[in-house]
DNA sequence: TCTATTGATTGGAGCGCTCTAATAGTGTAA
DNA sequence: TTACACTATTAGAGCGCTCCAATCAATAGA
């Protein structure tokens, strides 16, 4: 089980190291016939370049570290997609990790990312603490996703929670709703403040009272969230319209309105946030709000690249503009 | 932008390379003393060895590939759980890729994993051709986990299909249930077969009549194939129970025999393959089979890490035991 | 004919680390 | 005191590669 080096593949060619060297980084300096004789030994060999050996001596890493933070939530998969594409299609090779939205556990990935000496990293919605973004600011080009951040070192991707909230809210008065809930993603979620205040500014907007519930982003909160509700109103003045924090939330929230004996939509109707493969499904068709996940994904990647190549210093702000995706769980009253 | 090396720690300590070396991999023969100002120093420059410069010294290198199949799915997140787990245990570290289950894009993972000269690599369901399993199984220890295969350079963690179709099978007789169709995961899904084997041989057992529709592991796939079976027969003949291939699966069954009218489980019940936390959401609530997922991913790497020690040169195919877990989609008839 | 010029090829140093063998330092017994 | 056995420390080679400068061959120009 010991692979060739270039050495074995010179060696077999009948030339010299370096001259492997320059057929795979296809040099245009490199004759027909060598070429030639260079892959199809390196083709006999099974042989392939060490990409981190490379790194060493070039002194210049084409490895990008991306932490998912949460590989159970099918949203970073699409973030991903992104990622990915734009990296293949800029010669790099891209490399994962997990922290599980665990903060020690993050810590240690972060740390094993960056003990390869990737020339970026990309985290995605961590959870790590300023200080640990600000110290991987200094060690390599960093970018974060879902995860808004004033760290001057670092470039922050995002979608504007705020205008998603609005587009939720807008959509329901549209409908006629006027008692409108929003149940909120609490303090652990970094992005949930944004949907918060666009949730309550919106209301305002509209001259309505607006009704924060205290929640999470899982489907269990949002049963929760909906049973005090329940408790809080009469029925006569339950709130018919529900924004939110995500779309398992939003799931949580549909079983327990069912449970006791409300029907979606049409006693009260509920929009979702993040538009995830749950939502679509025809089973739950959740009306929601859309992030250009892949876009997202894409425009990190090209936004680690700028600093990565020196074509950038200071910090950029991205923020991506969410849709409306309207299905089967809001209805006009 | 440029990281201090073992040297920069050296000089600022005052000792020389190879004590920072014996420091760094905590070796018990460096007095307390120097110890202590090398990690000071360390410390103080934020230093961390750099990993591929270590392997490439010592020729053994402590990085394991892991290649997901699918991102969005999120049985293999569990599996990658169990993985990162025993990995951490271990003092490995990991580095994940995907390929999307597109055939070229997984090779290009698989290459990508294997440019790093990992110890070992683990494939989780992945869709290359055996040839090119065989060709990793020669480059480094290699695990395949949920992908069944006969080359003999490679280790195979499965859960036993066959038995996992069988408690399906069986439970739903057990409900009284005569006529039980199965929803077949088609032929580019690897653990298909053994799925539909089971469910056969369970209803010959039972003295039943198999009926297979031919389907796929996606939730449109599974509707498609209800309306399939709406066609085929009248109602009063109608399967009285469904094992679907997978849970994304069931879920566009459900859908598609509520739009007809059919109460799940009132007139149908239907179970799923998988335990998703799809699954498990109270609004959905499947029956459905469990692999112990983290459970795979535990015992793929401590299988593969036999190779990687080698203690172990024959391949070794392990299949875990299924269980079911009854929710609310199954009901006596 | 000899020198330039161009293009293809190669030797060798060095990236950040480990590992072996050699060296320095310290105490102990003769 | 000298020899000996430790233990703590270090110099130096080398892992697989890139990159620079040097070499070599072939052609063109005078």
């Amino acid at each position: 089980m010991v692979r060739p080096t270039m050495e074995d593949v010179a060696a077999r060619a009948g030339v010299s190291r370096a001259l492997v060297s320059l057929v795979m980084r296809n040099s245009p300096k490199v004759s027909a016939i060598r070429r030639q004789a260079v892959l199809a030994a390196a083709d006999e060999l099974g042989y392939s370049p060490h990409v981190m050996a490379r790194a060493l001596a070039s002194r210049t890493s084409t490895v990008l570290g991306v932490m998912v933070s949460d590989l159970r939530n099918a949203f970073f998969a699409d973030v991903v997609e992104g990622l990915d594409a734009a990296a293949q299609a800029a010669g790099f090779d891209l490399i994962l990790n997990t922290g599980g939205r665990i903060p020690a556990r993050e810590s240690a990935a972060l740390r094993s990312l960056l003990s390869f000496r990737p020339a970026g990293i990309v985290l995605l919605s961590p959870v790590v603490p300023t200080a640990a973004l600000e110290a991987a600011g200094l060690q390599c080009p960093t970018v974060l996703v879902s995860r808004t951040s004033r760290v001057s070192g670092v470039d922050t991707v995002n979608d504007d929670g705020e205008v998603g909230s609005r587009l939720a809210v807008d959509h329901l008065v549209g409908l006629g709703h006027r008692r409108i809930a929003h149940l909120d993603g609490g303090l652990a979620v970094s992005t949930a403040a944004a949907r918060r205040r666009g949730y309550q500014a919106a209301m305002r907007d509209h001259g309505l009272e607006p009704i924060v519930v205290r929640s999470e982003h899982t489907d269990t909160a949002g049963e929760k969230a909906v049973r005090e509700l329940l408790t809080t109103y009469d029925r006569a003045d339950l709130p018919t319209g529900l924004v939110a924090g995500n779309d398992f939330n939003a799931v949580g929230a549909i079983s327990a309105l069912e449970e006791n004996g409300l029907r979606v939509p049409g006693d009260v109707s509920v929009v979702g946030y993040d538009n995830t493969s749950l939502a679509s499904l025809r089973h739950i068709s959740l009306t929601t709000v859309d992030q250009p996940r892949t876009e997202m994904g894409r425009l990190a990647l090209e936004t680690l690249l700028e600093r990565v190549r020196g074509e950038r210093a200071k910090p950029v702000r991205h923020l991506l503009q969410p849709s409306l995706v309207v299905r089967s769980t809001t209805t006009s009253r």
